[in-house]
DNA sequence: ATTTACATTAAAACAATTCTAAACTGTTGA
DNA sequence: TCAACAGTTTAGAATTGTTTTAATGTAAAT
């Protein structure tokens, strides 16, 4: 499996050379089959786990932000307090339990496409995504 | 007008006595007939320019989540790096304006109702809305 | 009026993110 | 081969938004 090549490849279109730290970095993002969600500090220490030395932040802002800039993550806004990323970069919806602040992923298919009648002069329509927040029956609303 | 009474309710109702300061924050948040945007920052700045005198960031930090916690105002996540509160408190949707950083409000009846086929087992869903990213024609998308 | 509980404040603490400056590394071309 | 350059990594400092703290002030209840 020479994913390296793949992921050089990516580093180079996001303008970054391919280091170490960076094809670790690919390494945790782009070899699962599964798309998932994640916060910097998250994805720190899964390299560092793996990695079994440091990492610094810098870093991993640094190519997090080229990958995002290129289109290779998405930013997803939650709640404030801190960004997650999410490597499922097509259109899509999420779920959001209030109950354990866990993002989950709603496909297109989950819902009807929606349909917007009103439009703002001048601009174009760039995404469309639902964010449906759940909790538990008994739980009161935020 | 006195709106003061209706402000001293509000506030009560929020668990917090009608002291001048959050008299005057009830006055620039729930006195204009439309509702609107904004950040504590901006919040502070416009209360201080009225008050022509200091308020400090405690107070406002402090009363905003009390009236949020009893939905009074509603927090909305664009992006991570600040909280924007909006004093329309009913269910709707936005569109967020990518060139200018905008946050356009976009009522019920602008969207056709979006119908959801998956559920989250013991879950019950509290909020459906709709985020509609803009942008003018020759920008490249996000 | 006095007491008590709650408020306000400036300043300190904090957490997420960004910046900085020095040391390092990969690549290029003499 | 190796010098020189451009881009990288890093730890730590700086910055920003938010929360906490502890002292002082004020509203409300007795």
């Amino acid at each position: 499996m020479n994913n390296i090549s793949i992921y050089t490849e990516k580093l180079r279109e996001s303008g970054l050379r391919p280091t170490r730290q960076r094809l670790k970095i690919c390494e945790v993002l782009f070899s699962p089959e599964k798309t998932f969600h994640f916060t910097i500090n998250d994805l720190t220490k899964i390299i560092e786990d793996k990695l079994s030395e440091k990492i610094s932040l810098a870093t991993v802002y640094n190519t997090i932000h080229a990958f995002k800039k290129k289109g290779y993550l998405k930013e997803i806004s939650i709640n404030s307090d801190k960004s997650y990323f999410d490597t499922n970069v097509t259109e899509h919806h999420h779920f959001f339990d209030e109950d354990t602040n866990e993002l989950i992923d709603c496909s297109n298919e989950d819902i009807d496409s929606v349909n917007i009648k009103k439009n703002i002069t001048g601009k174009k329509i760039k995404s469309v995504e639902v964010l449906i927040k759940v909790a538990s029956d008994n739980q009161n609303q935020k």
